[in-house]
DNA sequence: TCCAATGTTTCGCC
DNA sequence: GGGCGAAACATTGG
C-alpha cells in the first residue's frame, strides 16, 4: 500500500475518531477510545487515548471497515458503536507519545510540508544512485511505492537506470514536482475508483503512446520491478 | 494451479 | 561500522 492510500484509511476512520472501543480482538483495547489518526509515507500512525500505533500495511496488508474478509483473522479488530475496523497482514508496533516529533514531516509526499528543496539536495548528494532506487527511498519519497515509482518515470520519459549525475537540476526538480503531483494524483484516481484504469505503463503490455513492447525487470540496487518503454524511455549513456 | 508482487526489517558476512 | 545480500514475513489476484 502507497502514501494515498494512507491517507484514505485516515480519512475513512474519521467517523470513529472520539468513539469508544466495545470489543476487540487484543483485550487492553477494549474500553480506549480512538482518537485519531494520521498519515506519514506508508505508515498509518493511529491514537487511542491510553496507546499509539504505528501500521504498515507491507505488500499484502489490508484493512475493511464493517465487511471482514472470509477466513480471515484480523491482526487488530475494533468494533466501535457505528461499526467495526479490520486490520489484516500488517505490522502493528506500539509508538510512544509525542511521536509527532520523531517523524520529519518534510519527507512525507503527501504533507504540505513536504520540501522539494531537501529532496533535491538529498539526491544531488547521490549522483551515483539511480532514479528507481532513490524514488523509492523513503528517506527522500516517503510514501512512494513501486506504482508510482513506474508510473513517474513513465511520465518524464526517464529509464529507471538513469543516474542521477546525468540529469540537469532542471531535470532533477521537474522529477520532484512530477512525482509529488502524481502522489496527489494517485490519491484523486483511488478515491474515484479509477487508479487501474489510469495506469499508463504500470502491468501493461503495450506503451500507450508508441504501442511498443513493454520491457519488466529488476532494476538497481532494490531490485524490484519495473515496467518501461525502451524507445520512450531510452538509456542515453553507458 | 502457480507464482509474482502496491514492502520492510533483521541477520550474518565481508 | 557500513554495505550488501539473503531470508523472513504473509497474501492473493491474475
Amino acid at each position: 500500500m502507497e502514501g494515498p492510500s494512507i491517507v484514505i484509511a485516515t480519512e475513512e476512520l474519521k467517523p470513529f475518531e472520539k468513539q469508544k472501543i466495545l470489543s476487540s480482538n487484543r483485550e487492553n483495547f477494549i474500553g480506549m477510545r480512538y482518537i485519531g489518526s494520521r498519515s506519514w509515507g506508508k505508515h498509518l500512525l493511529l491514537t487511542f487515548s491510553k496507546i499509539n500505533l504505528r501500521i504498515h500495511f507491507l505488500m499484502f496488508g489490508s484493512y475493511r471497515i464493517d465487511n471482514p474478509r472470509e477466513n480471515r483473522i484480523p491482526k487488530l479488530e475494533l468494533r466501535f458503536k457505528q461499526g467495526i475496523v479490520y486490520f489484516y497482514s500488517c505490522a502493528i508496533k506500539e509508538i510512544p507519545d509525542g511521536f509527532e516529533e520523531d517523524y520529519d514531516w518534510t519527507i512525507d509526499t503527501m504533507s504540505e510540508e513536504f520540501s522539494k528543496p531537501r529532496a533535491k539536495k538529498v539526491m544531488l548528494s547521490k549522483p551515483k544512485s539511480k532514479v528507481c532506487d532513490l524514488l523509492m527511498d523513503q528517506t527522500i519519497f516517503a510514501g512512494v511505492g513501486n506504482i508510482i515509482k513506474n508510473e513517474v518515470l513513465y511520465l518524464q520519459k526517464l529509464h529507471p537506470d538513469t543516474r542521477i549525475e546525468i540529469l540537469t537540476p532542471k531535470e532533477i526538480s521537474d522529477l520532484i514536482k512530477v512525482t509529488i503531483k502524481y502522489c496527489h494524483q494517485f490519491y484523486e484516481w483511488k478515491k474515484m475508483n479509477v487508479l487501474k484504469r489510469n495506469w499508463k505503463i504500470f502491468r501493461k503490455k503495450k506503451c500507450p503512446v508508441c504501442l511498443g513492447p513493454i520491457i519488466k525487470r529488476p532494476t538497481g540496487k532494490l531490485q524490484r520491478i519495473s515496467h518501461f518503454c525502451l524507445k520512450c524511455q531510452p538509456l542515453n549513456y553507458v
